[in-house]
DNA sequence: TGTTAGCACTCGATACAGTGGAGTGCTAAT
DNA sequence: ATTAGCACTCCACTGTATCGAGTGCTAACA
């Protein structure tokens, strides 16, 4: 729908406003090598793009800049994805294949790179219950009547947590329970953990004794995983160089949303798995009505394992981040979960 | 060597500084109820203690500023230390005898509440290796050639990395050497481990095979302490809500300082044990040549597990943050760690 | 008919002078 | 010793003028 040309100048406009932050006008434009018509033509253009939706006007006199629309047709349309250096790609994939550590670990210096070379802020969501097995299960006492709780999951993810051991539970009950637990429920996924350990422990339970209570209390209490322990974030004072914000208070709204985390994790859930691209204010947030969130889920042995997601001023360089993000959409070969 | 009267007009001069944020000229000073003196008098006095050093002048027509060492005297001789509720101190009590978690978590917790309630910055050292000792090792293989080492210490810390196991290396040998390692170095400081493995490896060595070299140097490695993980922060975003750091550029420098590690550790490191306060450039640290750091060392059965620091603005609430820190100075009745 | 040169116009950014007021330092009176 | 009075300083704020980048429109042009 629209013409070649209006493409080219509404591709033009936004990849100069990308790189200056500053409105662009006609002139700047038709001095570009890639487009060759006079300013007043581009200014007509310019017109009609506005029109259209594509384009603003901070005020009257001054050059145009993207509107949301514009940088959706951008991404959609126009975007070169080969913005990034194959240098880059080459250090980020020769990272992930070095295998030197746990999964969730990787993908998090990998978020953290990526942070590094964009200068906006990376946020790795980690695995989903749903797509974690228990692996491992421990409880080592503290003395006095504390515990940590242990879980290990198959992605290698370690869960830990101090519980209060109740007094009329013996320390060889708890031992033995433990043993049951590792061998009965190891490779069962983390959601169905709890109803699988009643209905384990109801089979049971007629050998052992009753205080089984609690020791079920206290394994569940165990099971239960933090929340907050999926989210990870870097780079988070890297917003603070991009010239839209030197607002302390537009910062602080977005420092806000970032330290809340149940509000991060419904952002993300809302973003389909693949590549996502949300601009401004196609994210639900007002926090960051003008950022854009750009997310990749990443898998391994194709089983989708987490998020990692980029976010940047809606002026974000999509094609780099984009392109960076690509090293994430093929089946990672990372360490193996055991099945 | 400051007359009475000094005293009074500095003490009414930093606290109107820290209520309102702006120079306090002698006017305003003349009208509070507790300086019964005309504004010539007490511009007089202001000229004495600018000249002794207490004092800044942003311009000549502007009123007073308190200077470092203003605020150190302050902060020795004049302040009011009961400037905390009995309520929030109660409240933060109550909270740490709940014995709800591990050590580590409620000081976290606690540093969040004092967070909340200032408006300032709250930062967790926790214990240091030194002070900790090994409570339970484990290795969770996780399939292919990696695994899970988890180390416990006794203040209920759990510390975890992943690493590949040399493929020489039996199972069964593993087991025994982890089982070894529980019986012979549980209790042993985590400083002494190292060299307490070697040693007692030394001895056994006869007995067992010689691919210990491996073994060893996998466990040397499963005990390597990451050290940022020592470090928990909160509230770091109230520092916009300060109006001295409406500067972007400001708050940027210290964000890059508290995201960075190893210069935290440092600053910490250089606070001496008990309730501290280093004021403005008193820190070594240019970036936080304006801030404010009141640390306390928290103890628990008279053992130093770690410290606790506040993060201001010069213009702090000395004696608020002062009095809600005190908390910790006492003897804590939380989680005893195992002996 | 599509393109472009020309021109009047708009409007933010910048610089500059003027004003008001908060605050000081000094002096003289109490 | 204290304070009232006063001249002085200097920032913060306001209004005005200017500049220039950029636009929209019209008329000429290929």
């Amino acid at each position: 729908m629209l013409t070649e040309r209006q493409q080219l100048i509404l591709g033009a406009i936004i990849n100069d406003y990308i790189r200056s932050a500053e409105p662009v006008g006609s002139r700047s434009i038709s001095k570009r090598g890639d487009v060759s018509f006079s300013p007043a033509t581009i200014r007509n253009e310019m017109a009609d793009l506005e029109e259209l939706g594509f384009l603003e006007q901070p005020h009257t006199s001054a050059g145009r800049v993207p509107s949301t629309r514009g940088y959706r047709y951008f991404v959609d349309h126009l975007m070169k994805q080969e913005a990034a250096t194959e240098s880059e790609l080459q250090a980020i994939r020769s990272f992930l294949s070095s295998q030197m550590m746990e999964a969730e670990q990787v993908i998090q210096h990998a978020a953290m790179i990526i942070s590094n070379l964009t200068n906006y802020t990376s946020i790795v969501l980690g695995p989903d219950s749903v797509n974690q097995a228990l692996k491992h299960f421990q409880l080592v006492p503290l003395g006095g009547d504390k515990a940590v709780a242990i879980v290990v999951t198959n992605t290698g993810h370690v869960e830990n947590r101090t519980v209060t051991i109740p007094q009329d539970l013996d320390m060889s009950d708890i031992e033995q329970a433990v043993r049951f637990l590792n061998e009965k429920l190891s490779g069962v996924p983390l959601t169905r953990l709890k109803s699988r350990l009643f209905s384990e422990a109801g089979e049971e339970m007629g050998r052992y004794a009753d205080q089984c209570e609690g020791l079920l209390r206290l394994i569940e209490q165990a099971l239960t995983p933090e929340s907050d322990s999926r989210l990870f974030m870097s780079g988070t004072t890297n917003i603070l160089t991009q010239p839209e914000f030197k607002d302390v208070d537009k910062v602080k709204t977005i420092f806000s949303l970032l330290e809340e985390t149940p509000a991060m994790l419904r952002l993300f859930s809302a973003m389909p798995s693949g590549l996502q691209v949300r601009i401004g204010t196609e994210n639900d947030h007002e926090a960051i009505a003008s950022c854009s969130l750009i997310t990749a889920s990443y898998t391994i042995d194709g089983q989708q394992l987490g998020t990692i997601g980029i976010l940047g001023p809606t002026r974000m360089d999509y094609g780099r981040v984009i392109s960076l993000l690509g090293v994430f959409g093929s089946n990672l070969k990372l360490l193996r979960p055991g099945h």
